[in-house]
RNA sequence: CGCGGGAUGGAGCAGCUCGGUAGCUCGUCGGGCUCAUAACCCGAAGGUCGUAGGUUCAAAUCCUGCUCCCGCAACCA
């Protein structure tokens, strides 16, 4: 018996778990129990991510302490995945001692080593906020966190070197299969490595919610070896916790999204070089979710609560949906009508539909025992032949992390049988006595395609599964892996017991309006209270009267080329007209504006905004989520009327 | 010239590595069936595979230019 290790990424518990996070679980989830199933010794893998200063800042922030805060978080993590019938082996959590006791360990060692050495790291520093930030990050060369000025500051910290690692990595990445898809393979060796890899900062001073560094007390362990480690640190490396190193070392896949695989497919790597470890298998890489084409994300707000949609559909539809859509490389867009329309097709009236239809013939035909008599028919060969060789190519494509593939190709045994009962026509054999044996024989063929079937969907929808098998009349050891290979398996005389509708239909358009009431009725709870900015200083009239705030109508308005954000204006101010740029592109259509009175400040310098000339500035209002609302004037103002 | 991805019938996607009848799901239209969750089955319409060139006997597939979208640029899967 083979081991067989696999690995979700370890979650940031900086906020409650979303659609996104069950992504990468479910697929993980799925290959785990797959393997599982085929015999192998598995260890499937997940867990949080629990230091840093988003962490500690968010503690502060409630009033509790750091670790207060994550165990509430792990705990819906923990609800989550059971909601989602998860069945993780381990569960890792950076704050565990065997893994503060390991990674204190692997510093030292690559310290030791010589790998580790102090350096300085230098960067912006805002104070108020206590944050390190690149001046990439910098968001108009000011603090992304709060806005407020930053300045240059460097403090003391400890550097991995990576460099003597970039030509085995190249090596890894562009001439063996560890990458999949193989796709951004390029983009990651010219942008990172050809440029020279930059030394990995490891350890920080600028917070305290972290792992101390044993030799160096004043700093914490940074993201880094702390995170990445744990892969190897939860079988047991240097800790005395477990011991499975052995067994399950190296991992067989790590997936992750597309954001994190930077550091699994450069900075892990290297990692490992550097501690004299063999490399994982594989580094499998999926799209993001996207959410109406937009990326999904906690801080656009338009997070899909998995636990609503899975109490509306069951764990099932959901992770059937979720790794129905998911392409290895590619994002999947996520909305409720895609969901409802899958489930409906696929699971209700296919999959379903099928047992349903089957289970009630047996029942209404033979009060559901299938008598033994047999008569079979050249027809019964196709569906037979598909049925017995589906295995071997699902085997093959959950090794190539194709889920999508595998299902869609079990999906087409669904169709074949659904096709089946057509050109068989059981409901006419019930009405003759004579087919008797044909009416069984079709029967039993349908029982034992659908058997094949719920045997390979299993580890996709380990909750539904054992009530088709109790439907059909399957015992646990009809629908082994090793079966599922094989036709006949089920009893000549199988007593089928009809049950419950396994998915039922969904009505798309009443579900969606429901749907988005809930959105509603939750919004409020989750949009952040607004704060309004703090009042400038005062001014009097004569400094007031200097601002010409006018009216002017929208005459046309265009995107600016070349720019996301611009909109061209052109404006009937009464006085001639005037072209003026506005940053609303996001949130205004040009056909939105046009027609529509909007307050310019009139007397402003004109200034050229992506080689576009703007004369003035209409006025809007910033809403807490960052979008913009213009400020429509009353259609009674004339065009050029001053505000005062 | 920062890096990369994408553009395929109404919608969403596969195919492109290793050129050789353009495929799937949904939707639309017509027909069939009645065992079943108004589900199932058959058929049809609908594509100059973004655009302009090139290589080739042959290009969605390889090469080049262009247009338009979309991501990323060290810590939100």
């Amino acid at each position: 018996m083979s081991s067989f290790y696999i690995t979700t990424p370890i979650y940031y518990p900086s906020g409650n778990p979303h659609i996104g996070h069950c992504y990468t679980t479910v697929a993980c989830d799925a290959i785990a129990r797959y393997k599982r199933m085929q015999g192998h010794e598995v260890m499937f893998l997940t867990g949080t991510d629990e230091h840093g200063l988003k962490i500690e800042q968010n503690a502060a922030k409630a009033g509790i302490t750091p670790k207060e805060y994550v165990d509430g978080i792990v705990t819906i993590f923990k609800k989550l995945w059971s909601y989602m019938n998860i069945s993780y082996d381990r569960y890792i959590r950076t704050t565990d001692d065997y893994h503060v006791e390991s990674v204190q360990k692997i510093f030292k060692a690559l310290y030791d080593k010589g790998h580790i050495y102090k350096g300085k790291y230098v960067g912006k520093y805002c104070t108020p906020c206590e944050s390190f930030w690149t001046p990439s990050q910098l968001k108009d060369g000011k603090c992304p966190e709060c806005g407020r000025e930053v300045a240059d500051a460097e403090e003391e910290a400890y550097f991995f070197k990576m460099s003597p690692f970039a030509d085995r990595i190249e090596d890894l990445l562009l001439n063996t299969d560890y990458l999949q898809p193989r796709t951004r393979a390029n983009e990651l060796v010219n942008n990172f490595i050809k440029p020279g890899l930059e030394d990995l900062c490891v350890s920080r001073t600028s917070f305290t919610w972290g792992i101390p560094v044993t030799f160096d007390e004043k700093h914490v362990v940074y993201v880094w070896i702390d995170a990445l480690s744990n892969y190897i640190t939860a079988l047991g490396y240097l800790n005395g916790q477990y011991s499975d190193m052995d067994k399950f070392w190296p991992a067989d896949v790590h997936m992750v999204a597309k954001d994190i695989q930077r550091f699994h497919a450069i900075i892990w790597p290297a990692m490992l070089m550097a501690l004299d470890l063999p490399l994982p298998k594989h580094l499998a890489v999926h799209g993001w979710i996207t959410f109406n084409g937009t990326k999904m994300s906690k801080s656009l707000g338009n997070v899909v609560d998995p636990f609503i949609l899975g109490e509306r559909y069951g764990a099932d539809a959901i992770r059937y949906h979720i790794l129905r859509e998911m392409a290895l490389g590619a994002d999947s867009d996520f909305s409720n009508e895609i969901l409802i329309n899958r489930i409906n097709s696929d699971l209700a009236n296919g999959f379903g539909n099928l047992v349903s239809r089957t289970v009630a013939m047996a029942d209404k035909y033979f009060g559901g025992t299938l008598p033994e008599e047999r008569e079979s028919a050249p027809i019964d060969e196709e569906l037979k032949a598909l049925a017995v060789s589906l295995r071997d190519r699902v085997d093959e494509m959950i090794d190539n992390t194709q889920l999508k593939n595998a299902l869609e190709d079990i999906f087409r045994l669904v169709d074949r049988a659904n096709k089946y009962i057509d050109e068989t026509e059981p409901w006419k054999l019930g009405k003759d006595a004579e087919k008797r044996a044909r009416l069984a024989s079709v029967l039993y063929n349908l029982l034992e395609s659908i058997r094949i079937l719920s045997t390979l969907l299993s580890p996709f929808m380990p909750t539904t599964m054992p009530e088709v098998w109790k439907q059909i009349g399957a015992s646990d050891a009809d629908v082994t892996y090793e079966n599922a290979a094989k036709f006949g398996v089920l009893p000549a005389n199988v007593t089928v017991h009809k049950g419950e509708i396994l998915f039922p239909r969904i009505d798309v358009e009443k579900e969606i309006d429901e749907l988005n009431e809930i959105i509603r009725a939750n919004a409020p709870s989750d949009a952040p209270a607004y704060t309004p900015a703090p009042l400038a200083e005062q001014i009097d009239i004569e400094e007031f009267a200097k601002v010409e705030l006018r009216v002017a109508k929208v005459l046309s308005c265009e995107k600016v080329k070349k720019s996301k954000k611009l909109l061209c204006l052109q404006l009937d101010d009464g006085m001639g007209g005037r072209q003026v740029v506005s940053g609303i592109a996001q949130w205004y259509a040009p056909e939105d504006l046009v027609g529509k009175k909007v307050i310019i400040v009139a007397n402003l310098k004109p200034v050229k905004l992506c080689g576009v000339e703007s004369n003035g500035m209409i006025c809007a209002a910033d809403l807490p989520d960052g979008s913009v609302v213009v400020q429509f004037a009353d259609d009674r103002y004339p065009c050029g009327a001053k505000l005062r």
